[in-house]
DNA sequence: AACTACTCCTGGAGGC
DNA sequence: TGCCTCCAGGAGTAGT
């Protein structure tokens, strides 16, 4: 469930944390979360020496030019705590709760630290992944998922959004966010919000976007976004959002109002995913008045 | 090449 | 309470 916001929260989170530590434990007990080349053992004795992010994936860079490239999936989550029950960081899915004691059943990974700290890895679903590689085989992995700009780098634009959906023309606006081969790290809840914030129906087919909508999109989703890195993810529970928080606007609020026109919000599939959206302020196409 | 459907898993919510 | 179905912040893969 992490997108982008979650995965650099976490990130900046670990990094306060982390950084500098040498693993002197490791151990997985789900042998499926661990894929190729390396096993966990592996870690022990390396330091994290940085913590990257691209996509959705979090990248530790250790020493001995080796790394560890993890991808939460829906439901994975990574907490780190010092002694028995203080958090130091935690993110990604947050069932089960953060402050739940640990391990449980969904934990399927721990490394422990040279400070005495560990960091476990749960994942109710168990779709999460973790690589462990040489440093330089890193880059050509993440290249065959050929990932679109950063929507908060100089790199993604109208231009280079527009760009992308042209792969795509025929295929609703909202499937052509989520290929991570447009713009990288959006997921369902940040798609919802910025098709929202730019007036734009899910449906709409990508290559029936005139160049003011794409443009429109581009800052909305660079606003949503940066909105979620800087003043804080979405919180969305059992697929509702909480309710005194004004963000996310749409995503997990069918039946509340539109925060901008108070049309109430509705919610209908597509693409195969739960979809939000207010039905006056994102119009499926525009209809002549009889 | 591009799109859809199915798949990997478990658990919570809601209907009956 | 229990049983059933549906749904879930992702993305790889097989089939059309």
């Amino acid at each position: 469930m992490p997108e982008l916001p979650e995965v650099e929260t976490l990130r900046r989170d670990l990094e306060r944390t982390v950084l500098g530590r040498q693993i002197v434990f490791a151990e997985s007990t789900l042998p499926k979360l661990f894929a190729e080349p390396l096993s966990p053992e592996h870690l022990i004795g390396r330091s994290v020496e940085g913590l990257r992010r691209r996509a959705k994936f979090l990248i530790w860079d250790l020493s001995d030019d080796h790394a560890m490239v993890m991808h939460l999936k829906l439901s994975g989550q990574i907490i780190h705590r010092s002694g028995e029950n203080v958090t130091l960081a935690a993110g990604g899915h947050p069932v089960p709760a953060f402050d739940a004691p640990l391990p449980h059943k969904a934990t399927h990974a721990k490394l422990i630290f040279d400070d005495d700290s560990t960091l476990f890895l749960t994942d109710i679903r168990q779709f999460a992944r973790v690589r462990i590689m040489p440093g330089a085989d890193v880059e050509p992995f993440l290249a065959t998922y050929r990932l679109g700009p950063e929507p908060l780098s100089r790199a993604f634009s109208a231009k280079s959004l527009s760009v992308g959906l042209a792969r795509h023309p025929r295929l609703p606006i909202k499937p052509a966010l989520l290929d991570q081969r447009t713009v990288s790290g959006l997921g369902n809840i940040y798609v919802d919000e910025s098709l929202w914030r730019a007036r734009i129906h899910p449906e709409r087919l990508a290559g029936s976007l005139d160049a003011a909508e794409i443009s429109r999109l581009a800052r909305a989703i660079r606003a949503v976004i940066g909105r979620a890195v800087t003043g804080g993810v979405a919180e969305i529970l059992n697929g509702k959002a909480t309710p005194d928080r004004d963000f996310p606007s749409v995503h997990g609020r069918e039946g509340s109002p539109c925060p901008r026109c108070r049309r109430e919000i509705i919610k209908f599939r597509v693409a195969g995913r739960g979809t939000y959206i207010c039905p006056r302020c994102q119009p499926a196409l525009i209809v002549p008045i009889a």
